[in-house]
DNA sequence: ACATCGCTTGAATCGGGTG
DNA sequence: GCACCCGATTCAAGCGATG
């Protein structure tokens, strides 16, 4: 596998490698600040017999009465803190995290992520379209699993691709629940006997969602519960880098494989549709400038009640107000606010036409160099 | 309102009523362990900040009101460790609880239910079909609540109608996701003012398939955080007996008016229980093999263009095609699917009668027993 | 009576660039 | 850091008015 770097101060961020060890540990080496998401998917929790370790690496003792239940849960939260807490000294100052877990550890997580001052963005709902079902009959279906998406803090200035999940979404904004199928067939990734490498491997679809939905191409993407590497696999198809850490030799060896056996898709694949708000800025009065509007012309509103006249510096006059287009809309329409551009219309040959298309024009234009 | 009591030691448990006063202290005053099932809608702490308009500048009606503030995670989590307290005391050994938040508070409360050794059952995704959209396009649409139910202890043996919820959801077992619409038209309560009586009222389907699902008639139900009495209207309908309490003044009015004009067999109640997609699913192999149909008989479609025999294993047996009723059906039509009960038809006495007559006729026998 | 259109509304942690 | 102001942004239902 290729190894890129990236510097930041001192030290460099291994890109595109699984690095072996206790994540909390290896995560801790790691320079501050550096990383634009993680995506973690810890165990499940602790009614699990065995293999619960305490942030100093001792093991925890299965346990099934209720005080030790509680012992459990404490040693548990211990965990997550420490895991959290590393996490969120990685991340840059406008980076996020996603979690996913079930109803046994998600609110302890979810909790956990406040106490620390992430701020949560969505909690998002996994409908699993196949699931097992409860086969004593004694309890809902277990249908779904819980993400959450939380920015590093309050402020945070979070990738979010509105437009690309509305496209995915047949032109309707994505929802908080996503109908996905789980991991089967051929994307079950097998061990040498032929049994399943994981016993919770997450489907590709998942990750695919959540990586189009909150970074972009070239963003670092860390997965400190690294698996069988869904995650990798997903972020090297995305033209994302990615940095995996997992313990386990046997899942570490599995995810080698399965990621140099991924393709990344063509850079024109990667483009996805973007705001208008990411488009560049154009004044009013440019297209008075330009002479596409005459100082003097008359503008109508959409709905036919108001007119006013176009100004040489960009403004309008209308009765008794004048101001921005912006300004001068608000105004006559008694609202708190009004985007002028889709507004006010023109009149060409007869026609009335809005004048974002002038806007429209000199964009293309500015496209061009 | 009639005032049912039942006595448990030396106190009495004050049954269909609503009490006015803090909920904490109202639950410390009443018998331990008299309770079946607890349903709870507390403040989310929404945290909300500035105002928020549609994108045609009308202004969204937030949840502003005071009962929703606390001044940081520490109060909201001391005020949940309190309640949740006060309502495990009440319950019965076998007793269960249900709540119900959103991503601002429902990790606080799973996480502080684990802590008190409550047992958690599931966790229940309420999916909006009809949510508010996210009008910035800065998230994703917040389209879902989270209900958790839990169990008073590990150890008890709770309550969980699985039959009527398989019956609720067209013979097949209920998930933990269900898609319900929220609480609007003429369901929706208005004050004197005709505005909304209450900004967070639960819809009728909610408490309706909690209620069947977890309580029997004749159970009691009790609500910390009545509200308009959503909780005490359905236990009413339903023939449970219930115990409200709410301290806003404003609220019990509206919902005494509002239970009381509310009746046991409610119409809508018994619509709800006994509509067809409840009724109880029936082989197609059943009429066969209870001679109302012969192995060989043919059968017509509804347009007279196709028919197929009747084989002894309650398949069909037409052109080129052999399998269900529904996948003949489908066949014939090229359609990608085909309700087989409507589509076919049997002769008797010259006349031509749609096999779904014979599957009513099973059903109303398998109603008498 | 029936279809269509327009208006209203719902537990919401709902900007960002420029000066 | 703050103030100012541009300007981007919505889905499913119910209900009443209209044709």
């Amino acid at each position: 596998m290729t190894i890129k770097t990236k510097t930041k101060g001192a030290s460099a961020l291994p890109l595109n490698t699984i690095i072996d060890g206790d994540c909390i540990e290896v995560m801790n080496s790691l320079p501050a600040g550096s990383v634009d998401l993680i995506f973690a998917d810890p165990p499940y929790n602790l009614q699990l017999k065995g293999d619960l370790h305490r942030p100093d690496n001792s093991k925890v003792d299965a346990v099934d009465d209720a005080w030790d239940q509680f012992d459990s849960f404490k040693v548990y939260d211990q965990f997550t803190k420490a895991w959290l807490a590393a996490a969120r000294r990685l991340l840059k100052p406008n980076g996020a995290i996603w979690v996913i877990g079930s109803y046994h550890n998600v609110f302890r997580m979810g909790a956990e992520l406040q106490n620390q001052g992430f701020w949560i963005l969505n909690d998002v709902v996994w409908r699993k379209s196949n699931p097992m079902p409860n086969f004593r009959g004694k309890r809902l279906t277990n249908a779904h699993e819980t993400l959450i998406w939380a920015s590093k803090e309050e402020a945070s200035k979070y990738t979010f691709n509105y437009e690309a999940l509305k496209a995915l979404n047949e032109g309707v904004q994505m929802r908080s629940d996503w109908v996905l199928p789980i991991c089967t067939g051929h994307e079950r990734l097998k061990n040498d006997e032929g049994e399943k490498a994981h016993p919770t491997q997450k489907p590709q679809s998942l990750l695919h969602r959540v990586l189009v939905a909150t970074t972009n191409p070239g963003d670092v993407v860390l997965d400190p519960f690294f698996g069988t590497g869904t995650t990798g696999a997903v972020a090297k198809m995305l033209g994302r880098d990615f940095i995996g850490i997992e313990r386990e030799e046997a899942y570490r060896k599995v995810a080698e494989k399965r990621i140099s056996n991924t393709r990344k898709f063509d850079n024109e694949a990667l483009q996805v549709s973007t705001s208008k708000r990411a488009e560049p800025r154009v004044a009013f009065g440019v297209l008075v400038e330009r002479g596409m509007l005459r100082p003097g012309e008359e503008l109508w509103s959409m709905n036919g009640r108001h007119k006013a006249k176009v100004r040489a510096d960009g403004t309008l006059i209308g009765d008794d107000i004048k101001g921005s287009i912006h300004q001068v809309g608000a105004f006559l329409e008694g609202a708190p606010s009004c985007n002028g551009w889709t507004y006010w219309q023109f009149k060409r040959d007869g026609q009335k036409v809005p004048i974002d298309l002038l806007r429209q024009q000199i964009r293309s234009e500015m496209a061009k160099h």
